[in-house]
DNA sequence: TGCTGCTCAGTTTTT
DNA sequence: CTGAGCAGCA
């Protein structure tokens, strides 16, 4: 598709007011923004007035390669009206976006700020919830979700509405105030501050609002239909004045709402943004005919309000996709891996091309078994995340800590790491002496000999740490040494390789912790050549917004040029598209979900079946070429193996694009336990038909 | 202070 | 059945 369909090109060509793309799955959205863009910057829009906002930092470097990419090739083609390039665009998440606002505004008010993970936010709560005695009693994220849900919707915290009776409620109603002003004694902010503290001061200081309005002219939006609240704020704030904005969604692909996204932003869009244009994106590049049909026919069924799309392709291609049956998970796993490496053997099919979807995240250990037993090399979706291991986010705290000696989490978590014979007895005293004095944390360490309830070990602790850490801000803020250059150096001094070795259990796993060690400064130096550094005022802001976009962009050495097979959850393979896709466990309570069947107590919205329908969806719509659909006949729960019943998703394809095949497993294979209960299910299931 | 053994829960997750 | 997180002990 080298030129533009004419619902491309309408969007492409649209240029001023508001304007929503609705993009079917496959339908090259993507190229929409893109062509977008360089359209703007060829009428004359300078680059610096453009606003392009996503989700991730994939989504966004890659929209800005490909930006670069046409005008790069455009730019070097006929050079003649003046400066035209992507350079002085702005292509970033949300966060990002919201980082770079408040960093500007904050820092006309002087002040600096940290960014909490998620981690670092739950381990807010969890003191919270210390500190009123209900410690073991609620589960911590549970509140810190209702917590990010509140803000997301510009509740104060004075303002939390609990319902009737719901002890999650009332006790993110105590939470909640404390929660937030810990962050504001911590000098920090929390993610979802990024975005809502930006719309509280546009909305409080019309000055300031009219001063990005005025930058920024025109906004693009990719996955509009994972907005929230506050973001739908943002935007029509920014959009207030020029009302140039063009949000590029599909509602069908809706997945997030459990994370506060709210698919009404999309359905609503011409409320929000009166005279919109709308343009519908049905031509579906990806798939054939075969594939195409199924997910239309499983998307037709969606029970809630949605706007009508229907994909076309004319991509031919096989009649059929596949449901395979299986009797247990192994054979299951078996069965797939064995058609993969006939695939890539005799089909010659490249193994990235190839993906196993899931549900959840645990279905992915007996494919890993199968494909590692086939000799097929794998690369995981999602998993722990690099910046939740432990080793890492140690290293970053004593940075964190030397940049801001207000965030108490990050001294709580190194104050005796390595160990220094500052205890948890000690760590508390030092809290309450804090407490009791107005001091912070870091100053009660300061001052820890005027402490006379201290034990001498605990005293010892935290003069080492406190040479530590001002060693590390001498050698950051006044030699001016590299980030990269000084977290070595932090490592050396901690002894951190000689802890990892000495408490790791194994040789291997501490070489790997290690590795990661290795890897963040790897990450640092990447950094460091990438940003040609001096734009900060000063070496204390440098490093602080070094750290900051580290704590939203933490991407590891890219493995994507690898050729390996894809194993990713339904969730993690949005926005991805492969030759080949085995989407597993078609089963009801696993898709959909039992968790949306029967919403818990702790979960902050209710689970929507319709949205597992849509996951369903983006499952389907991620193959190009073959599909194939697996179900088990049963399969282990929490130890007890029980009958499955097929997704009822499954019921909903026509019958006569799928071949359903039943498999069993191989006989030589010794049965574990627990497939020796299952096969037992089955024949007294046989036994009964 | 650190380890072992017990209990409990068991989706999706980016920023 | 597993893994995480905590309590109790050495």
């Amino acid at each position: 598709m080298s030129t533009l369909n004419p619902a491309q090109k309408k969007a492409v060509e649209h240029q001023n007011g508001p304007l929503l793309v609705l993009a079917g799955a496959g339908s090259g959205k993507t190229r929409v923004i893109t062509q977008r863009i360089a359209r703007l910057l060829e009428r004359g829009v300078p680059p610096s007035a453009i606003v392009a906002l996503t989700f991730t930092n994939k989504a966004a470097g890659e929209m800005a390669e490909r930006v670069h990419g046409i005008l790069g090739a455009k730019g070097s083609a006929k050079r003649k009206g003046g400066p035209r390039g992507s350079a002085g665009l702005t292509i970033c998440t949300f966060h990002s976006f919201g980082l770079g606002v408040l960093t500007r505004e904050r820092k006309q008010a002087g002040s600096a700020f940290t960014i909490f993970d998620q981690g670092d936010c739950l381990g807010v709560v969890k003191e919270a919830l210390r500190s009123i005695d209900a410690g073991k009693k609620f589960d911590a994220s549970a509140v810190l979700a209702r917590i990010s849900n509140a803000k997301n919707a510009f509740t104060k915290p004075s303002e939390f509405a609990v319902r009737e009776g719901d002890l999650y409620d009332e006790i993110t109603k105590e939470v909640f105030p404390k929660y937030e002003s810990a962050l504001r004694t911590f000098s920090a902010v929390d993610f979802d501050d990024l975005v809502c503290e930006v719309a509280r001061i546009w909305t409080d200081r019309a000055d300031v609002l009219a001063r990005w309005q005025d930058r920024y002219r025109y906004i693009l939006v990719d996955e509009y239909q994972d907005t929230n609240r506050a973001q739908l704020t943002l935007l029509r704030l920014l959009a207030e004045a020029h009302k140039n904005i063009c949000v590029v969604g599909d509602d069908d692909q809706a997945i997030y709402g459990w994370r506060g996204a709210d698919v009404r932003n999309i359905l609503e869009f011409e409320d929000h943004f009166p005279g919109a244009d709308v343009v519908k994106l049905e031509d579906n590049y990806r798939s054939c005919k075969a594939i195409i049909d199924v997910a239309n026919a499983v998307i037709a069924k969606r029970l809630d309000s949605r706007h009508q799309k229907v994909l076309r392709t004319s991509r031919e291609g096989e009649e059929k996709i596949t449901v395979l049956v299986a009797p247990t998970p192994d054979i299951e796993a078996e069965h797939v891996a064995q058609q993969i490496r006939r695939r890539i053997k005799d089909d010659h099919v490249r193994p990235r091309n190839i993906a196993v979807l899931y549900r959840s995240n645990g279905q992915a250990k007996v494919i890993e078994e199968a494909l590692r037993s086939e000799g097929i090399g794998y690369r995981l979706v999602g998993g722990q995340q690099f910046f939740e291991r432990k080793e890492v986010k140690d290293l970053l705290a004593y940075l964190k800590l030397a940049m801001n000696r207000h965030d108490e989490i990050s001294l709580r978590r190194i104050v005796n790491y390595p160990a220094r014979g500052v205890g948890e007895a000690s760590v508390e005293r030092l809290a309450l002496h804090a407490l009791a004095k107005g001091w912070t944390m870091w100053q009660a360490i300061e001052r820890v000999d005027a402490l006379d309830d201290v034990s001498g070990s605990a005293r010892e602790g935290c003069r080492e740490l406190e040479k530590i850490v001002g060693e590390l801000r001498k050698k950051i803020l006044i030699d001016g040494t590299q980030a990269s250059i000084a977290a070595r150096w932090l490592a050396d001094r901690i002894g951190l390789k000689t802890e990892l070795d000495a408490n790791s259990g194994s040789p291997q796993i501490a070489a790997k912790r290690w590795a990661n060690v290795e890897a963040l400064f790897q990450t640092f130096s990447r950094r460091e050549a990438r940003e040609i550094s001096g734009q900060e005022a000063n070496r204390e802001s440098a490093l602080e917004t070094f750290l900051n976009a580290l704590t939203l962009d933490f991407s590891e050495n890219e493995e994507e040029a690898k050729d390996l097979v894809t194993l990713s959850t339904l969730h993690g393979a949005k926005g991805l598209e492969f030759e080949i896709v085995y989407l597993i466990g078609c089963e009801e309570g696993l898709l959909p979900h039992s968790r949306t069947l029967d919403t818990k107590t702790t979960d902050v919205a209710p689970q929507d079946l319709e949205e597992e329908r849509r996951l369903f969806y983006v499952g389907v719509t991620r193959a190009k070429d073959r599909l194939t659909l697996s179900r088990c006949k049963a399969r282990g729960v929490r130890g007890k193996a029980v009958l499955r019943t097929p997704s009822r998703f499954l019921s909903d394809i026509p019958e006569e694009r799928v071949t359903e095949v039943e498999v069993t497993g191989a006989p030589q294979m010794a049965p574990g336990e627990l497939a020796a209960s299952a096969n037992a299910l089955l024949a007294a299931l046989d036994a009964l038909e």
